[in-house]
DNA sequence: GTGTTCGGTGAACGGCTGTGCACAAACGTA
DNA sequence: TACGTTTGTGCACAGCCGTTCACCGAACAC
């Protein structure tokens, strides 16, 4: 069966992919590659909504970024590749929840209610990038696994830093704080993921992880290693 | 191009798959198929190991179960189908460890070290069904997600029971109940993913569990909802 | 002993996959 | 203005994908 010649445009026809306006400056060569690349990153956080990532082909991620598949590599490698930049964005995200964290000053006593905002917020806001995070985060591609295992790990570590700056659990040695602080991400990976799950349960959801987080303080403060 | 006819043996040769030993009674049909049912489910569930279940392909199962692709629609309607299976039979794994911790008398004060234990030991004992639902609880198929988010959900439900058993904790409200018994379960699907992937860490694992486990306690017995 | 049921086979299909290649047009520079 | 670099193009290839089909022989029911 020989495939049959599909009748198409003169090869290298249209390079132009984004419409510019007619009174904006054209772009220059670095912005036009940026903005494909982006265009790359976005297009495949976007299949991640119902796939994974291993399931997901460079081709289909080209289209829908609006290129061919062999300019793909114009800009990654591999899927591999893509995949790790998508982890470290995702993670650039959440070092953006810790400062905004710290930068909130809570009302003393409150600090566990506008955690918990916080981090409900983000994870509305930043919806794909934890979408990918929970999917990859026990998913199929050990670099990303990896990677992802990293940057939480990293989290883990600037808690325990926060966290011993407050009156009693600064007190704590390092290991319980550790223990302490690694209980801690688990609920909030746990929340951000039922948040993915049901996103009009904001509310509930938030509610639960406050009273969760009040649950470990409360065990925290009477905390003593033997 | 046309493809060129290869060598092949004669249609329908051999039908025997499982060498049977010469004094062993012959296998009826129904042992046959349930036996290249199994084969199938644990050949799905050792591909798991790599890659997510959505990256799977029908024809890779069938033939690491040694059958033709053909065969494999015998026995399910579709990947899917078998995935199904395969929730069901990772639970009714995990039912057996809730069985064996109610079971399991437990000196008193000792629950939780016993609990831990069951845990660790269940966990590493059947790698490869918990690897699948910790890789599909947040996988790209919507189904299997489905199914193992009801599932959880039921053991959440009956380790309310289990709760309110105890002496302090039986005086809580259901709310509250609720709420702490997804907090045990959230720690304890926290502890599973940890030795998937991290088998060699065993002790740290478990002792960090049994820690965490007993903050929520001290928490749990200070609790009382407004 | 005869006919039926059923778990298997291999060939074939159309479609999708990643990747290599030669080429073109726009950009940047001298 | 001329020239090289860069970012895109289309075509081709070999290989895997799910699924349909007709067929086969062992196991079963009578």
């Amino acid at each position: 069966m020989t495939p049959q010649p599909r009748p198409v445009g003169r090869p290298g026809a249209s390079l132009r992919l984004v419409e510019t306006s007619l009174d904006e400056p054209p772009l220059s060569r670095q912005e036009r590659k940026e903005r494909t690349r982006q265009a790359l990153l976005n297009a495949a956080l976007a299949q991640l909504e119902d796939r994974s990532f291993g399931a997901m082909s460079l081709r289909e991620v080209s289209k829908a970024a609006g290129i061919t598949p062999t300019a793909f590599y114009r800009h990654f490698d591999s899927m591999e590749e893509l995949g790790l930049v998508l982890v470290d964005d995702s993670f650039a995200s959440l070092r953006e929840l810790m400062r905004a964290g710290r930068s909130e000053v809570a009302e003393p006593g409150d600090d566990i209610r506008t955690s918990a905002a916080i981090l409900v917020r983000h994870v509305q806001e930043h919806r794909l990038h934890y979408r990918f995070i929970a999917r990859e985060r026990s998913g199929g591609i050990a670099s990303l696994r990896a990677g992802i295992a990293r940057e939480i790990h990293s989290f883990s570590s600037e808690l325990v830093g926060d966290l011993r700056r407050y009156p009693v659990l600064g007190e704590l040695d390092t290991p319980s704080l550790d223990m302490i602080a690694s209980l801690f991400v688990t609920v909030m990976v746990a929340t951000a993921e039922r948040l993915l799950d049901a996103p009009e349960a904001e509310g509930e959801i938030r509610a639960r992880t406050e009273d969760q987080m009040r649950i470990i303080v409360l065990g925290a403060t009477q905390w003593h290693r033997v």
